[in-house]
DNA sequence: AAAATTTGGTTGACAACGCAACCATTCGGG
DNA sequence: CCCGAATGGTTGCGTTGTCAACCAAATTTT
């Protein structure tokens, strides 16, 4: 019996589910949901750029209701601040807080860990096969309807589809 | 950079939010949810086996509660019936009502094109090499929090981690 | 320069899921 | 036989995410 939609997808939501209430579980203790965490991550990595939530839509590729919300419970919390940008009055300019800064390295540690444990027994060479392919797949679904077109170019190209 | 956590995570999220919308989007004509489509699909490779909501909790791996809703909505719609058990009083026993069987063949189109669609341009070998790596990964996160121990013996064991 | 469009963000309605608490039945010992 | 688990389901609540409608600032058209 050959592999179906089913599986791949079964499979997929199984792997972000499960991994999302690991990171969870780890990061109740701090007050912090694991959209919040894997923000203030971003926000870190991205240091000394001006990022605005629209960045983080690219970045994280989820909806920008939903990140307005997740920075808005960030800002509530004092992990960030939001400033409205001179150059553009629309947007804000995300910013880490000393409380966000301290937080890192526990959200480091605890991000690493689940990596740890998700990628236990596997040689790093087949993971980073399997991280194409998925990335692959990802933009196979992301981009368009399409049917008989298309120039699958060997993805990596989630928020980019088809300018 | 290597990966990390993260990227697996974001990666797999995507893909299954671009799946679950790509089947969403097919499905709502038939005004059914995901989920409930691949209910009644497991139902129907079932079929003639006794097939109770703990079922498909096992076989989908998600909550009970989830299933529970799923199903509800399923039978207020007609396309499944509820019998409770006489073996297990606590139990039911789910069957496809005609409708569900007659909404069969759709689904299977459905989930066959987006199928299609996400494996376009990939070798179905290396596919099966990620699904393997994929199944693993999911289990090592679905498993015991262990640290240092545990024999890794390669996945797709979902549902059953350590009894 | 006024009108139309695009862009960054917010809000409200809604769906899917997880967790926890809760019935009811069934099972396993004393 | 009865008491205390374990098991199958349901319900309430919280989180995350989508979509659509909306506002205000910015950009493009005409």
């Amino acid at each position: 019996m050959p592999a179906s939609i089913r599986d791949i997808w079964t499979l997929a939501s199984t792997l972000a589910r499960a991994a999302q209430q690991r990171v969870n579980a780890l990061l109740k203790p701090l007050g912090l949901g694991s959209a919040e965490g894997t923000i203030l991550l971003h926000l870190m990595v991205a240091r000394d750029e001006v990022v605005s939530q629209e960045h983080l839509v690219g970045l994280l590729g989820i909806d920008k209701a939903a990140i307005s919300r997740a920075v808005d419970s960030l800002a509530a919390k004092g992990y960030v601040t939001r400033q409205r940008r001179a150059d553009d009055k629309r947007a804000y300019r995300l910013t880490l807080t000393e409380k966000g800064l301290a937080a890192i390295p526990a959200l480091e540690g605890i991000f690493d860990h689940v990596y740890m444990a998700a990628t236990r027994g596997i040689p790093p060479a087949d993971f980073d096969a399997m991280m194409g392919l998925l990335s692959r797949i990802a933009g196979n679904l992301s981009g368009p309807d399409a049917d008989g077109a298309g120039a699958p170019d060997g993805g990596a190209d989630l928020k980019n589809p088809a300018p």
